[in-house]
Parts: C-alpha cells; sequence; structure tokens
DNA sequence: CTGTTAGCGCTTTCAA
DNA sequence: TTGAAAGCGCTAACAG
C-alpha cells in the first residue's frame, strides 16, 4: 500500500495535513496537538487528512517550542549487569506509564566517560537525569552539581553522595550486610571474610587504614562493609585486616583472596560477599580448595538469582529490590519535573534476606593441613 | 561559583554567546559546531565566550535543522533480561563510539506495546531502529514495514521475520541446538527433552502438530527446536511428543514438564534447555525427584552465566555472543544510515560451545520406581 | 573569511 | 471558533 513511497519522501507536516484539509495550520496543530479549540467538524477534516497522509507529530520540534522533550537520562555503570538491567526496566516501566521515553548511557565506571554523558544528556535537553555515579569518595562532582544549576533535577541511584543534597534512592547495604554477618555470628562464626572490601594498592592493616581507603570507595560498597564491621564491633570480634579483601573487584580477584582466607592458620570459616561475581569467585575458591558449603564454610551473598536458588545446596542470598529501585527513581524524578517539592531526600529501599542453606555453623576443628 | 544562578536562568544561545564575542551568529554557529571556517582569533573570542557563559549546543535545534538526531531507537522485550541486557550493551557502545545514543524501550513481549514504541521512536525522529521483535509466525508486521517505508532504516536483533527482506542479526541457534542434541545423542541418549518448544493450547501429537505449533512461536524459539528436531532425524530417532514442553514459557512450567518427563515409563535422560529459565526449571525438577545430573540425566542450557560455571558439576552451555549481536546490529545499522548498501541480510553469529560436566552417558538401566 | 537571511515543524499569543 | 504571524535555537545558502 505505501509500496509507491517516492524514494525522496519527506514525513508529512502540520501545515501538509491542513492544506489538505483546507484548514489553517493553527487549527490543525490544535487537533493533532490535543490543545486548544476545534470544532467537531474541522476536526473530522483534520483527522481524515492526517490519517490520510500519514502523519506523524515530530516530537522533536514540539520539544523545540515547548521546552520540554519527554525524554529522561539514565547513566550506570553499565547496562549488561544484571543489577543495573533490572534497575533500568524499572526506571523504563515507570516512565513510560508517565509518557517519559529514557535514553540510557554507560559510563562503564569511568568518571570521565560520566561526565561525557551528562553533556550528552544535558545537550539533548532531557528533562531530568537518574545518575548512579562512579564518583568515589574523594571524587570531585561538579559535573553533577553543575547539571542541577543548569535546572536540570537529578537524583542519585544506588550510590548516595553524602553532601549533595539531592534525592536518592538506595537501599539498605549497610543494614543488609550487618544483618548477613550477624546471622554468621549467631551461628558461631568469628573468622569472617568480606568479599570485597575497597580496592587499594596501600597496605591495610589497621582499621583506620581501612576506613581510609573505604572512603574512597563507592558508597554502596563502603556501606557494606560499613554493616559488616558493625556487626563484628556489637559481637566484641576483633578486626582483622586480612580477612578483608582490597584487591581490584574481579571474580579472579575474589578467588585468590577466598582460598588465601581458606588458607590462613586461622581460616574463615564464613564468607560475606557483596556482588555476584564477588560470589561466583568464593565459589570457585571453596570448591579448588577442595570444601564444601557450608559444612567447612557458610555463605551468603548480594544479588539473589534464580541461580543461587538452584545451586546444590541452595544459597542464602540478599535480593536487592531492583525493579522498585528504578520505579522510585523515577517516580521521584517525574514528580520534580512536574514542580513536586522534594521532601524527602534519602530514599531506602528495604533489600530482601533470603535464608537458604548455606550457613550453617563453623566447622568443630579444621586446621590447615590436616 | 554557579551559585547566583537565577532562579529563571535559561541556557545561553549561540545568539548570546556571538553577542558576548562580538561576532555575527553565523560565525558563532560556525566555530560552536564545528563547521565552515572560522579565522582563529574569531574563533578564540567565540570559545571564551562561550566557555564564559557556560553555552552547551541544544541538540534539539540541531537535530531540527539538520534533520537528524544521531541517536537510535532499541526495541526489545525486556531491558531487565540479561541477555537483552548485554545485546543493548553492545548496541550502546559500538554505536556511542560513533557519536549515537540509543533509547530502548521495552515491550514485554506485547506487540501492541511494540508498535507503540515503533510510534514514540518515529515521532523522536530517531535515526534508525534495531528490534527484537515480539512478532509470531502469524502476526502481521505492517508496523515494520511501515517504518521502512517511511525512510527510517530498521535492523532485525535476534529474531528474523523470514519474508521481510531487512537485515537481521542473529545467533547460529538451529546449529547449536542441533549440535547440543547431537551431544547427546553421540553419548547413547535416545530420549531426550525439550524446554521449551512453542506454546501452545492445542493438544500436539504429531510432528506435523508440532510444525504448525512452531510456525507460530518466536523465530529463534522456533529454529532451536528444529536444530534439536534435526539431530534427532539425522540418529534416526523418532520424534515423541511428550518429550517436547508446550505449555506457557515460565521457570515453573520447566519443573513441571521436566518432572513429567522424568516420570514417563521410558523416562528422558537427557534435557535441552533453551533459555535461563528453562534451564534453572530443569534442575530444580532433577532435584526433586531425587536425581542427580549428569549420571541420571544430562544437561545442557542455552545462556551461559558465570553461575553454570561454579554449579556442581558445571554446567554444558551455549554461550550466546551477546556484545557481539549488538555490535553488529549497531555497526549495520549505522551503515545503513551513512548512506551504505547492505549488501548481507542474514547475518550469523556463531554461539559457543561451552562443554563442561553436566552430559555423560545414560544410566545403564533406569525404571521409574525402584 | 564573515555576516545576513531564510527556514526546520511545532506551539503560542493575538486578532479576526 | 479559527487563522496569521512570531519564535524556539540551530544550520545552511548566499552575499559581501
Amino acid at each position: 500500500m505505501a509500496a509507491d513511497r517516492d524514494r525522496s519522501w519527506s514525513p508529512p507536516t502540520i501545515s501538509e495535513v491542513a492544506a489538505e484539509a483546507g484548514v489553517g495550520r493553527a487549527s490543525a496543530a490544535r487537533t493533532l496537538g490535543g490543545y486548544g479549540y476545534a470544532s467537531p467538524e474541522l476536526r473530522d477534516r483534520v483527522l481524515a487528512a492526517a490519517e490520510k497522509l500519514g502523519y506523524r507529530t515530530n516530537a522533536l520540534a514540539r520539544s523545540m517550542s515547548t521546552g520540554i522533550s519527554h525524554t529522561l537520562g539514565v547513566i550506570v555503570a553499565d547496562i549488561g549487569n544484571p543489577f543495573f538491567a533490572g534497575v533500568v526496566r524499572g526506571i523504563s516501566d515507570t516512565s513510560r506509564a508517565r509518557g517519559f521515553d529514557t535514553i540510557v548511557l554507560s559510563t562503564h565506571e569511568e568518571l570521565d566517560e560520566e561526565k561525557a554523558a551528562i553533556g550528552v544528556l544535558v545537550d539533548k535537553r532531557v528533562d531530568g537525569i537518574i545518575i548512579a555515579s562512579a564518583a568515589l569518595g574523594r571524587d570531585a562532582v561538579d559535573h553533577i552539581t553543575g547539571t542541577v544549576d543548569r535546572g536540570v533535577p537529578v537524583v542519585l541511584l544506588d550510590r548516595a553522595i553524602e553532601h549533595l543534597n539531592l534525592a536518592s534512592v538506595v537501599t539498605d547495604n549497610r543494614e543488609a550486610a550487618r544483618r548477613a554477618a550477624e546471622l554468621f555470628i549467631q551461628n558461631g562464626h568469628r573468622r569472617i571474610g568480606f568479599i570485597w572490601g575497597p580496592a587499594t594498592t596501600e597496605p591495610v592493616t589497621t582499621r583506620r587504614e581501612l576506613s581510609a581507603a573505604t572512603s574512597n570507595n563507592l558508597w554502596s560498597d563502603g556501606e557494606r562493609l560499613r554493616g559488616y564491621l558493625d556487626a563484628l564491633d556489637d559481637a566484641g570480634i576483633s578486626f582483622d585486616p586480612a580477612l578483608v579483601m582490597t584487591e581490584e573487584k574481579t571474580e579472579e580477584n575474589a578467588t585468590h583472596s577466598v582460598a588465601r582466607m581458606l588458607d590462613l592458620p586461622a581460616p574463615i570459616t564464613a564468607i560475606l560477599c557483596s556482588e555476584t561475581d564477588a560470589t561466583t569467585g568464593a565459589l570457585r575458591a571453596v570448591r579448588a580448595s577442595g570444601l564444601r558449603y557450608p559444612d567447612d564454610v557458610s555463605i551468603i551473598g548480594f544479588d539473589d538469582s534464580s541461580w543461587a536458588a538452584v545451586m546444590d545446596p541452595p544459597l542464602t542470598m540478599i535480593e536487592q529490590p531492583m525493579l522498585e529501585l528504578g520505579n522510585r527513581a523515577a517516580e521521584i524524578l517525574l514528580d520534580e519535573i512536574d514542580g513536586g517539592n522534594q521532601t524527602q531526600l534519602m530514599h531506602t529501599l528495604e533489600s530482601r534476606f533470603i535464608e537458604r542453606s548455606s550457613v550453617t555453623g563453623p566447622p568443630p576443628l579444621r586446621s590447615r593441613n590436616p
């Protein structure tokens, strides 16, 4: 039916529709744009003409004159990461329901890419930005404050930036980690490994040094570590730097670190993993050491997955409310765009503790080389 | 520094920069837009003024006059699905490298949402669209052809639409499934379950009926099934409808179906799973039946995951080149936008067969209730 | 090399 | 109730 479309075809404009319908542009624009008045008969003529010509509104032109683009910008480290993918799905669903589309940019956890990404979004005149910033403790965040200053609303996602005074939507990282560590402790564990802590090349032998390293860490990771330390403190267990991984955060390093911790004179009997890669890395080390969980080591990991449930034995995990995180972030941003005043700044969603079978008491007596 | 920004502040335009620099708009536009000539001195003045005013180009306005938006539209069933998330990451990376951003829409596998999504993208004047269509065999695809007719290039992703004559980027589903089934057969299996086949409420008792149902299936799923049947045919194993799941595709149904197949008078001894949820569902059934893999049943699944490698025993899987799928789709689309003529229509990427330890020979003798 | 001018397609006063 | 005209910020053709 549209087979006869010319090669130099260009989409019909409101003027063409108006001409076809024999009315003025403005009238056509009013009925097509859904604003202002138009008599039923005129309306019908316009609609018919539009239909006939295959008219589609040009959102760009509309944005130009209205100044609003009905588009949200989303910046995450990696859209390929299941966690962020889930969050983006949440953002996407609720913004779509409110008439907004999203353009999402991945920064690969690089601050420079993040700055560029913000630039792109600002240039494209998005109506607001949701960002899981790659900024570490000491990093400057002018690119974010600058954006807010330009009048573009920003909400922080998953990673808060403490002094920034911006709405943030996060999960209860600290509480969740603490709860996991407490479960270990209740089960009698005192040597609990934490994968992973802040990546640093500096030696970390004191708690003060750990603190210092953490302050230059991703906020969410730092919170998780703090929760772990909280539990230790409450139980009067002294902090042992050998039990916190400080290598770069990769699955492979997790494996190495756990192997080392398992091989200590006083080996770990439990492992708290702060991410999927940390968990799978730890699992590899346990297996390679010829040990089994939970009998030899108990395990809890962040970020549940359908796989964790079919492991043998199934893993006790901490599930993050990814969709809800996205939903909330979008809602808050959209409300702000609609002119609503933000009352609450920090929105903390509860993660779900899923107890399965990877936690039990420490082995009665285990020495390095029996 | 920008603390004194007025509440009714509006971003500086090229005219303002020109005024500040004391030059004509066009000259300012030329240096800021990076086209045309400008003397070094004039250039410097403009740049300085732009810097001072905090000028950022308005991409909307630019798109209005150039007619190109430097934006790609991406339509997938669910951005929260790790497979699509990986693909989108690939698209995003390569298009970003070529100066394009992507707006991605999830359809939840609903054709109506897909149509709406295309409408949105067309309205936003994206320069091209990459789509993993939810269209099943018999569904009309006017929304896609219509888009092409409007002059918007489209490339099909992961799911080809046979008669459509559009560039498609897919994986070698059929070959991969066939290879998996062949491995089972080489190991001596003859009762191989397939999770999952086409969802249908019609009874499927003959191969013809299966075919019919498949023709109303998602293309990629159909290909996988065909590969399975290819292997059976080659080995002279007759098709048994009881070994192909035709329930709605959910993890739970996979569990039920596998449980049933395991409970048959002549039970299955191997399972081919066409998706992650199918695999985890199957695993649950195996466990619930008190059986173990690979001794009692062999298993191969599509879509590798770091979890599959840490299962005990580790799972033999078929890995899809998600990133590459995205990269290629973007490259092809971008080339087409740049005016390149598409020579090849079907681009088939190889999936990677990762042999681990979930396949062995069938159990010597296994009866339903020993 | 630089400045003037005319659109891009829409919304939005403002008259009629 | 409808139409004419101005303008959103930019690019592009054309003079100077």
